[in-house]
DNA sequence: CGCAACATGTAAGCGGTTACATGATTAC
DNA sequence: GTAATCATGTAACCGCTTACATGTTGCG
């Protein structure tokens, strides 16, 4: 499950370029499996190399122009064994909560800007998310809403327990270990 | 904000060999920043090369033989400018989530399968921190105990939405799009 | 006697991040 | 005109993961 594949997954919803993956990325997937162009590009050559997915003509010549992708019968096989046989991860990597690990040793004020600004954004990112969840548009299929609600409720938890408990950081700073 | 920052970290805390700094990972840590032996043993003798920390002379001869680290005076300030000047990042990687994404192709009973052992793991890791947070041996700083806190707060809202949602999964799997 | 835990390290490989490079089109 | 967005790609770098290699101590 590397950025490849899903990728490869992507374009089981429709025909797409790297530049329409990349947004569709931004829309949701990002909170859970975030990916650049620098990992996007170099996949769907990849996949198309392996011939997983075909390249509909490049609109326009040269290395600027939109080319869009669609999957083949191989790679749809190709997908369904890797999304049967993975032993998929899932982990938190926090640089910020290392860092509060340590908050004794850091100026309280910047403690509280930290604190700030990762609630600021979390809450920028659920209503970014809202905003993607219901398009109106058309009704997403269940297994997107599961992944969208679920970045949500992991969101709304961690920004509720940063105001819930930051207190917690705020006392013990007189006593050293 | 990496595997060596949080080790200088570590040795605020105390003494400590590598060995010891991974059963301290492994106890409340490694739910938020995890971290193998591979990067460890490598940060310290990186630290150690950079005055940051000094080991105690090995206890016995030879590579075999405990090597315990103590944090310099340079050390605690080169630990307090990395604090003070990094921009600490905060993501979830989980490639459980993004396969998921793909549930329309995967085996019902394998996304079962999948979400039984990822809530099976999740609520052993809420009972492990649970141990690690009221050892009564000694009471833990405000800040480790928020970031246990945030730990299990965060696993709980999985958990629980894992629970809550997963009938999503299992429709519009007639629905092709 | 064997197994688990203790204990330290190296090296290859993989993959994501970031910076760089280029250029077209659209809106103000 | 000029800034933002659209659009594709390469290459260096960095750090984590994994496998390997070795040896001791303590328990049943």
């Amino acid at each position: 499950m590397d950025t490849q594949t899903v990728c490869l997954g992507l374009l089981t919803f429709g025909e797409a370029s790297g530049y329409d993956l990349k947004k569709h990325f931004e829309a949701t997937l990002d909170h859970v499996f975030a990916t650049g162009f620098g990992s996007i590009y170099p996949a769907l050559a990849a996949l198309a190399e392996g011939g997983f997915i075909e390249c509909l003509g490049a609109e326009g010549e040269g290395p600027t122009q939109r080319k869009v992708y669609r999957i083949t019968a191989r790679g749809e096989e190709e997908l369904k064994r890797r999304l049967a046989t993975s032993q998929p991860s899932h982990k938190l990597r926090s640089e910020l909560l290392a860092l509060l690990y340590f908050s004794h040793l850091v100026p309280p004020q910047r403690v509280a800007e930290l604190l700030d600004e990762r609630i600021a954004s979390m809450e920028a990112g659920l209503r970014h998310l809202a905003r993607s969840g219901c398009p109106g548009e058309h009704r997403w299929p269940g297994s997107v809403r599961f992944v969208n609600g679920f970045a949500s409720a992991l969101i709304e938890a961690g920004v509720r327990y940063m105001k819930d408990h930051r207190h917690l950081l705020e006392q013990d700073r007189t006593t050293q270990p």
